[in-house]
DNA sequence: GCTTGACCTCAACTATGGTTGAGGAATTAC
DNA sequence: GTAATTCCTCAACCATAGTTGAGGTCAAGC
């Protein structure tokens, strides 16, 4: 085996990485890994780009999509290789957004056990829907979402 | 405005739940409300119907993905209108759900904390990544995920 | 009875997160 | 030096969750 000419092959990271090659291709038209080229113009990674691979299927584990994982990688280093302090730093930011998501799904997890509990599948205004912080409910008024009618059975 | 010559009708349910006349008939291609249709061939809904689309718009919101509130809805009966206690049922079913899924975040985000904490991006095995009930783990040995190599820094 | 609005089907298109395959070039192995 | 891999790009396709528009029909108001 050569020595690649400085760099990982493709192949070489979808081993490391346990990514698919096409994903990994995939990540780089998504602006989440950027690979240089070697002569012939196949794509050579530095080792540090199999940390960043790692961290994009860990995030998306957490549940964040690719768009948001980019966004937090802006955080990171131009010039240089990030370090484990920037690793660190973009880990707490994804800590404490998980937490607001986790609160977020732990308050609807109450309201549902509210509703189980006081009938309001024939509430007027049902707690589950009403009043969020949707995109949808802006301009418009409480909707009658879990009753058929004021006085439904 | 007549009687609709029982049953209302797609524009009605629109109104009522809040959901596009469009995402209704998509549902409805999902198998999750079955209207039955005048002489016209044109949609008629049970008021019944309501309380079931809002409760898609309910899981959804949950985090529930159609085929799972299909899956969920099989449980209501067939040849009756569902009644407060079958919908109680239902609720009570996606509430546990929902617990597991709050406690599989809760734990993932105590092995993040943990990741930053004992310097893990540079660990053989990530404690967030690996023996997880992923299927693409199936058949396959540890990976050194955030890890480039043993001693790297 | 006719016009207007609501409804019908079907196909195409949106975004997200990729996989698959065609056709060809580069690299590695022997 | 040649054969086997691996890699390249590009286009098409998968699922999920719908929206949009074309072309046509049905229902309701006056």
């Amino acid at each position: 085996m050569k020595l690649n000419a400085r760099g990982l092959s493709i192949g070489q990271i979808a081993d490391r990485t346990g990514l698919a090659v096409s994903a990994i291709r995939f990540y780089e038209d998504q602006g989440l890994v950027r690979p240089h080229r070697n002569a012939g113009g196949q794509r050579r990674y530095d080792r540090a780009d199999i940390r960043r691979l790692s961290f994009v299927m860990i995030a998306q584990r957490l549940g964040f999509t690719l768009a948001e994982i980019r966004a937090q990688f802006a955080a990171l280093p131009e010039g240089r290789t990030p370090t484990k302090a920037d690793w660190s730093k973009i880990s707490r930011r994804f800590g404490t957004e998980l937490d607001d998501r986790i609160a977020g799904l732990t308050a609807l997890r109450a309201r549902l056990d509210k509703c189980i509990g006081c009938g309001c599948l024939s509430l007027k205004q049902c707690h589950l829907y009403n009043r969020q912080d949707t995109a949808a409910d802006k301009g418009q008024g409480p909707r009658y979402l879990l009753g058929d009618s004021p006085d439904d059975p």
